[in-house]
DNA sequence: TAAACCTTGACATGAGGCGTGTCAACTAGT
DNA sequence: ACTAGTTGACACGCCTCATGTCAAGGTTTA
């Protein structure tokens, strides 16, 4: 039964990369800490956490309907950092799950190995970064846009997934 | 006596991508017609070609020390694309001995492999036009500037190599 | 004509995905 | 509490495919 990971689990998690206009806020490619780490959340009904956000590896898995010995092999090689309850459960964050289904699309579609998922990810932080920065130019500079312009660009030319 | 290849050849020609400042000339990373493909240049002496900068694959394949079964490898996947005598000879460019010697740093330093390659190339090259596009504005504007220092910041990010 | 090139096909090695086995932790029934 | 059941953690190893290299047979160059 090698077919029990690909369930029919469909959820409105997509792997398009969370895109925050100007707003210098949070990146949500980087990995945050993510929440429920605390003894109080130590029940761990499966229910509770699906409704914050949050997985078990198992329940992860059929989401994104891969391997769950792939999604510890990607923490091994530091591509993802799920949270971790007291009992060292990971525990999966919406982040996580978005961050994990842009590394599946890297080696799925693009045919990246894992090293070059590595430098793919670095670029994706490092170009929200850059276009978060142009945030304090005026609105009125027609460098802002045109460094908009030029990142979504590059973004469509990799065939990264972007947000509209 | 495979180390055939890895002769002592050693030349000044290196894998930092020629980092043109934004006089918009062509980027020594786009693969341009070689010259030297004209009839009248059939004379393929070795010394000959080396003074003109284009080689047989035999000689590039020295001065890279990589086999040339590679180097014809990554020519039908379409990585590179050395230009050619009449009699189907590849003859190799500085531009493409550099282009080479980025690829050769992508796998073995980063370690990409090709599918990441073709994904690292294509981003230098839409950097690098990015870059150049920024010509038309003034030299006092500061997004200039910082459009420039980002693109550079990247590059180290990524450990891309760069001139200076 | 020998040397070097061409193309095509095959092979060896290693990366990556995934299965298996064993142990630990949490849950629930008694 | 005690115990069985479930599920995760971790280590090991198999299987497939990408990549670099070799080999065979034909053609071009010097």
């Amino acid at each position: 039964m090698q077919d029990r990971y690909r369930t029919r689990v469909r959820e409105a998690v997509d792997i398009r990369v969370q895109f925050p206009p100007p707003p210098p806020e949070q990146a949500s490619l980087a990995r945050k800490q993510a929440p429920g780490d605390s003894p109080a959340q130590q029940k761990l009904t499966e229910q509770e956490f699906q409704v914050e956000g949050v997985y078990v590896i198992s329940v992860a898995a059929r989401i994104l309907e891969m391997h769950p010995q792939t999604l510890r092999k990607y923490e091994r090689l530091g591509l993802i950092n799920p949270a971790r309850t007291v009992g060292m459960l990971r525990l999966y964050s919406q982040d996580d799950i978005r961050r994990i289904k842009l590394i599946r699309h890297l080696t799925d579609n693009l045919g990246l190995n894992l090293n070059g998922v590595v430098f793919a990810l670095t670029l994706v932080e490092n170009l929200l970064g850059f276009w978060e920065r142009t945030a304090p130019l005026s609105d009125d500079d027609p460098a802002k846009a045109m460094v908009e312009k030029e990142i979504l660009q590059l973004f469509r030319n990799l065939n990264l997934p972007l947000e509209q």
